[in-house]
DNA sequence: AATGAATGAGCATTCATTCAT
DNA sequence: CATGAATGAATGCTCATTCAT
């Protein structure tokens, strides 16, 4: 979609080809698996041909993992940049971060890319490399990096950063993968932010080193 | 077909085959997933021919049926029983459980049928309703109750009950899948159980009230 | 799909396929039977891919039903209507008629597909509804309410209609399957025309009532 | 079954064997068609299994050739002799042997071999050939010489006796295979022996030489 | 003689991929 | 660029036949 800046603009709607592609790619993937999608079901909801799609992609996995880079909009950056930045009280940074990535999970097509990655990992390890390269291991290095400067900084009690970096954010990853997996099938889902919201404080009051009221009274 | 009362012993052979080829196809479902399974695959795994599979199951969906059925060994009713009979506090309780459960997560293949379960729970609504219903559900209200049981005897602090379970196990499921899903790809697991002896330490020391301080001060 | 007005002429191909895919597999059908015959003798006498097929039929049973269907040609229609239509002496009108299905039937492939009506009546029953609905029934209704007819003008003898009808017709239907059945294995066949005329002749005979013997004295 | 006189009969129970099969698969075949029938049927309708069903036959196939064969009980060749043997008019000879013959058909199961063999005999070129010279033939035969006989003495008018053979038993055959085909899918059959009755007086009729009161009259 | 578990070739059907137009 | 007809390899399932017991 940004990758390549200089293009003459006179190629737009084939530029634009590819992209339309994924995203129709996408609506068949995470409803039906990689196995279970049909090219004749990506051409129809791109409408058009099934020979057209090869116009753009050379298989069937390329258009899969171009479904899936697709999904790196780089928002981690902005977010890694913000806590680069930040320059206060590391508790109150996770405070603002964790609910405001709550807000977005809840709402965010990720979850389906998610449950696909998980799914087909198997059969495409490239994919859950890239996945994990990509996306996962930076989000928990980043968690781990801010608890860890908040352990430097007296705020927070001692222990493994990764550890809590994933006590963090796991419940959130929870609910997503519960609502992608067992709501479809009549199970009650969970208010994600409102989860998180109670999650995030306590945790963080099991982190923080003074009294439990200064941490958590607010 | 009754004609004659000493059964040969190579009935037994028969008898256990139906186990054997579940066996063998968990290991080649839980690689490849349900589409790339192959019949074939499983019969070889199994160390018989295509047709045998017949003999025992009717479809290939019969035979990934008794894969996940497989799954429920009936440990959950024991450990709902030891929570229903315990008597003492609700956090002692809980510190007790929750890491005997991290050991049997970092072991257990439950780790691999929850990744195949959430893979193919698109195509296969009924296998995510089965195991909603007999696991999930389950497991999540028991530690729901648990949580409620401890609010009430004044030992925690108010909030959604619900919440607090998920955010008591969370980490545990995260890891697992996080093990299916990208140490093959090279990722750097988390031993679950220091993981989770953390986790819980973290948690509910933001669970309890202030006043038994005891309980998180050492 | 309905952007450009003219169409290109290989689409003419296309249309043609059904019919073309319809007479190979009456074909096939017709030597060997509906489970004896294979897609891939009909994709190969058809001259296209086995895959092919299924652009134009989505089973075989669908392709079996298309072969039966196209022995509907409407000729009974035409038939029935010059039977209402006419006006003379019944006989007269028999004489000229059976003769002349005698040589359509002699030279008709009708003859095989009631050969595989009969051996799949079985296991299609539709189909042996169908055909009876359709065609024979028909045949036999017509012929009977001309010998009704007959017998109502003083024409012919009283007795039951519709066993002179069958009476009628029978030994061509005989003939026919004879020839289908029994001539490949080396038996001699019949020729239907004479014999029909023969036998219209004799059954005429026996049919008439007393007073005009000039109808048989010739 | 009465193929070899000489036989020890202290095995009688399993020279009876091979009649039994046949007996059973012969419901089955004719019920099915031969690729529809399908051993495990055969041997349960046997009460046997299905391996016991290669001690006696090779092959499928066989099976089918013997029920087939079968279905030859000497009862031809015993109105042959009749025929032979009978001295009087040949017309009433007729008279008395047609309706005979109807009645047996109207009961008997060689309907449903007939629909067998029409069936099949694509498949078995072997089997309609020995259908043909040891049943259809002969039958054929017998009658043509019975018409002939009846020129010859001066009964019946000129003709070829072939066809008026044919004539004559036409309507039975026809009757046999449209209750075997038709009737399961709802068509209303024909009383075959009053079918036969009205037919052969109103062929004899029209074949007799003197005047039409002196054959119908009495 | 008899069983029934096991085999493996065979077949209908699907679908990613190609290519003439 | 685009189409959509055509391909053919792949796969789930069947069933006649074999063979250890």
């Amino acid at each position: 979609m940004a990758q390549r800046a200089p293009q003459p603009n006179w190629r737009r709607r084939a530029d634009a080809r590819p992209a339309e592609i994924a995203a129709a790619a996408y609506k068949v993937f995470s409803d039906k698996g990689y196995a279970a999608a049909k090219l004749d079901d990506i051409a129809a909801e791109a409408g058009i041909s099934k020979g057209a799609l090869y116009l753009y992609f050379d298989t069937k996995q390329d258009i899969f993992q171009a479904v899936v880079a697709q999904a790196f909009v780089a928002n981690i950056q902005a977010i890694e940049a913000m806590v680069e930045a930040y320059k206060g009280k590391v508790a109150d940074l996770i405070r603002a971060i964790v609910p405001k990535v709550a807000e977005i999970a809840s709402v965010s097509p990720l979850g389906k890319m998610l449950k696909l990655v998980i799914g087909e990992s198997g059969n495409f390890p490239e994919l859950a490399r890239v996945w994990h390269d990509k996306l996962v291991a930076r989000a928990l290095a980043m968690m781990t990096g801010l608890i860890r400067r908040g352990q430097e900084a007296g705020e927070f009690r001692s222990g493994d950063p990764r550890f809590f970096a994933l006590s963090l954010i796991s419940p959130m990853v929870t609910a997503v993968i519960f609502r992608e997996t067992f709501e479809p099938a009549g199970a009650k889902g969970f208010d994600i932010p409102a989860l998180m919201k109670q999650h995030v404080e306590t945790v963080m009051s099991g982190l923080l080193l003074a009294g439990p009221s200064a941490g958590r009274g607010r």
